[in-house]
RNA sequence: GGGCGGUUAGCUCAGUUGGGAGAGCACCAGCUCGACAAGCUGGGGGUCACUGGUUCGAGCCCAGUACCGCCCACCA
């Protein structure tokens, strides 16, 4: 063994050792309970970045984790199609070779998209691997197979067959850039600076006229009424009257409606059904007309007139310049306000009234909220919970349909006549006239659908597999809280309407890494860390412990600090395990603790599992790494290892076959987090009958000496003295050790008397006070009144050790 | 507009029912003898954002303020 642990080929060695051992593989036919993660799919063209770097880490060492402690641990790898982000990427490389998606057609064009996958795509699963990441890859699933789409569409056929799904024509996002429409989910609201209109439209009888304010002028081609609030007293003798639409000159009624904000603008309101989604509803309620003025390009339709083709933009001119010509034009000013933009593109979304097919969701999601209510689900942190029922609670139709080419086509074909006919595979004929002139819908569906499906689609539904006899329901779901809703809120209502129970009883929200200044971590921002270079710089122990330390119930910032910790970590072990491996003799672990600095360790050994096994059930990363680091660093290697020197150099065969014994203890302990050092270790132990990869988790703890759990390195001091070692130290270990043995004078020696002096009497006169509170004395609990008592005499002590 | 989170050492962050302010990194000093200088030991350094309240006692509980971040939303 080197004196510097060097990670490169030690790790990717036993990588493959473990994947072709089939140590990551788990069986439907095993026994043993199961444990079941399914990674979150990555979008198939992505590469490994923080985000899923840290979750993997997070996930991994569940799974091993779990694997040790004897469940049937299966992680399930696989990747997602990402409609519109490779429908995107694919059209911009035809753009750029001078092609347009009609010059290559649709079949073409879906042809393009599995060569580019083919030659692109499917990279993380191998970065997965450089990690540690133990996925059981035989398992690997793609959202576009074959069987997986057989899985879409008996999901689609389900949910149509129950009348959840439908098609209608409803106000819809549509974003000019993808040629799509997207859900609500997939818009991001943006301030922008915009300016607000003030418009008169005439009263259509007699002189007056009623102003509104807009921010769109030309979408007022299309209004269909002008809205007030019903108490507002400036107009209620307006209501049910008419007022004329400049330009288009065309009457529409003035309604009441509890929606418009009197105090915004003038209290009155142009609604445009056709083009906004508040004024949609408000038309729906009043049986208003839904004309549109804007096409699916951005630029005005021939229902405009002589506007016809102008963009935007050119229209408002126009129109602007009408209005002061005529007099109506009674202000216009900046404003600011919040404008949907897309998720994907970062075009601006049209709100457009069109045909598309919809899940009706509020049925659905009852029982997931009744699920998350009822505790089936947990969310770590818990707030999260809340978080998604308030979205359960107030959810909308979800728009499924996307005008792409990549993806699933929905599985619906028309006759000429009209005729609706639904088959989850080509049909023959039409189901209502059994004409066989079909043609299929052009939409496919919202990556989304097929994702939320993503926990028993894998497992092989809908056919009744052992794979999904044995492991759905699974138990955790971690992710980012970034897809809560457009993937974690579907899988859980999905998992319930198709198999009746949610598909995990926990939900993991992990950190977002943020850069080190703080900003988002991001490519075109320049301030994105790979985690690869991470991994080949440091080590994946390293980049895993790391990532682990830095994680939080919040988002952090990127601490390069941690991953060093990492390796300084694995090299520490690296070492003491030379240590006790180069002076072990012909000794076989076996645990014969006769010293007390033995029997500490093993205390400390339990202790700190315990700790690890509450921090990891909690999902508390950061935490259980901060465990294991001072449990090797402070405890096993500068006490206990310091201690038990001489005796290893003198060959005490006992004091080898126990350390070789703790030695595994803690390399058990630590292969969760950092697993590839950890199994060199123990390969290089005598007698092992495994790999330490699927090694069983220690005993749990209850045989060590209880009143030898004390905290770390003043204990240790205290144990020796006890003992009556006297171990071999350096010199300032040995002036501590020395000192401990009366631990009064520990500070003292600083040098500073009259200090220490003073804060015994503080000490003392606060403990004083407490004692003589009546109200603490009664109220507090026993052990704090007790606790209290014994640190006022400790101090008495002290003090008087001080000569005072 | 609604909701959630944050503000603790120079930096990144812990701090579990209220009871002696912590870790890692960085910095300083010493040690460096047969695992490791990517080591060991020690040290300096904090008005726990601010104001008020509850309490014998508040980083922690309550009310409010400021600043930062995220999510949701039909602010025309």
């Amino acid at each position: 063994m080197e004196p510097l642990y060097n990670p490169g080929g030690v790790e990717e060695r036993w990588q493959h050792t473990w994947e072709e051992e089939g140590l990551y593989n788990a069986e439907a036919d095993d026994p043993r309970e199961p444990f079941v993660i399914c990674l979150p799919p990555p979008n198939v063209t992505d590469r490994l970045h923080m985000g899923h770097a840290l979750n993997a880490s997070a996930q991994d060492v569940l799974i091993r984790w779990h694997r040790m402690r004897d469940f049937n641990a299966l992680w399930q790898p696989g990747y997602d199609h990402a409609g519109i982000a490779l429908q995107n990427v694919m059209t911009r490389r035809l753009a750029a070779e001078g092609k347009s998606l009609k010059d290559v057609g649709r079949e073409e064009f879906v042809q393009l998209c599995w060569d580019f996958i083919r030659d692109y795509g499917g990279q993380i699963m191998g970065q997965l691997r450089t990690l540690g990441a133990s996925l059981d890859y035989r398992r690997h699933r793609f959202t576009m197979d074959e069987e997986y789409t057989r899985a879409v569409m008996r999901f689609f056929a389900h949910l149509y067959s129950k009348g959840y799904i439908y098609r209608g024509t409803r106000i819809v996002n549509w974003c000019s850039g993808c040629a799509s429409t997207v859900s609500d989910l997939e818009v991001n609201h943006i301030e922008v600076d915009d300016t607000l209109t003030w418009i008169r439209y005439p009263l259509a009888e007699g002189d007056g006229h009623v102003t509104i304010a807009t921010v769109r002028p030309p979408t007022m081609l299309a209004d269909v009424a002008v809205a007030v609030h019903p108490d507002d007293e400036r107009y209620r003798h307006l209501v049910g009257k008419e007022a004329i639409v400049p330009i288009a000159e065309r009457a529409v009624p003035i309604i009441a409606d509890e929606r418009v904000d009197p105090e915004f603008g003038t209290g009155a309101v142009k609604i445009t059904s056709g083009h906004d989604a508040m004024d949609w509803e408000i038309g729906r309620d009043h049986n208003l007309p839904e004309p549109m003025v804007i096409g699916l390009d951005g630029r005005m339709t021939a229902e405009a007139g002589e506007l016809a083709d102008l963009t935007q933009e050119e229209a408002e001119e126009r129109i602007v310049a009408r209005l002061e010509e005529r007099g109506l034009l009674e202000k216009r000013e900046p404003f600011r306000h919040s404008v949907g933009h897309c998720d994907r593109s970062g075009d601006r979304i049209e709100p457009l009234v069109l045909l598309q097919w919809w899940v009706e969701m509020e049925e659905l999601a009852k029982p997931a909220i009744a699920a998350l209510r009822e505790g089936r689900v947990h969310t770590r942190p818990e707030q999260q919970t809340k978080v998604m029922l308030s979205y359960l609670e107030n959810i909308r139709p979800w728009c499924i349909s996307r005008q792409l080419w990549w993806g699933h086509r929905i599985p619906v074909w028309y006759c000429p006549d009209g005729h609706v006919t639904m088959a989850e595979g080509e049909p023959e004929a039409c189901a209502e006239c059994g004409s066989g002139e079909l043609r299929q819908d052009e939409d496919v569906l919202d990556t989304w659908f097929s994702s939320a499906l993503w926990p028993f689609a894998t497992l092989g539904w809908p056919e009744q597999t052992p794979e999904l006899e044995t492991f759905y329901p699974g138990d955790v779901c971690s992710t980012g809280r970034d897809i809560n809703f457009l993937w974690v809120s579907r899988m859980i209502w999905a998992g319930i309407e198709i198999l009746g129970e949610p598909p995990f009883e926990w939900v993991n929200y992990h950190s977002m890494i943020l850069a080190t200044d703080g900003r988002r971590m991001s490519k075109s921002l320049g301030t994105g860390v790979d985690p690869t270079g991470l991994i080949a710089e440091h080590g994946a122990d390293a980049t895993r412990y790391g990532l682990l330390k830095m994680s939080s119930s919040q988002d952090v910032r990127f601490s390069p600090g941690a991953i060093e910790e990492g390796r300084k970590l694995a090299n520490k072990l690296w070492n003491v395990s030379r240590l006790l491996l180069e002076n072990a003799g012909g000794a076989k672990p076996g645990l014969r603790p006769q010293a007390l600095e033995e029997r500490w360790i093993v205390a400390r050994l339990d202790s700190a599992q315990a700790q690890i096994s509450e921090h990891l059930a909690q999902f508390e990363f950061a935490a259980a790494t901060n465990v294991l680091y001072h449990l090797t660093f402070d405890d096993f290697c500068d006490w206990y290892a310091e201690a038990i020197k001489p005796r290893l150099y003198d060959g005490d065969e006992d004091a080898q076959a126990t350390a070789l014994a703790n030695l595994e203890r803690l390399l058990k302990l630590l292969h969760p987090v950092m697993p590839h050092v950890t199994e060199e270790i123990w390969s290089n132990l005598p007698d092992r009958q495994t790999r330490l990869i699927v090694a069983p988790w220690p005993e749990a703890a209850g045989a060590h000496d209880v009143e030898l759990e004390f905290e770390p390195i003043q204990s240790a001091a205290e144990v020796f003295r006890r003992a009556g070692v006297r171990p071999t130290l350096n010199e300032e270990q040995e002036r501590i050790f020395v000192s401990v043995v009366k631990p009064e004078r520990v500070k003292v020696d600083g040098g500073n008397v009259e200090a220490e002096v003073e804060r015994l009497r503080d000490e003392i006169s606060r403990a004083e006070g407490m004692l003589a509170n009546e109200r603490f004395v009664r109220n507090a609990p026993e052990e704090v009144v007790a606790a209290e008592r014994e640190k006022l005499e400790r101090y008495r002590r002290e003090l008087d050790a001080l000569g005072n």
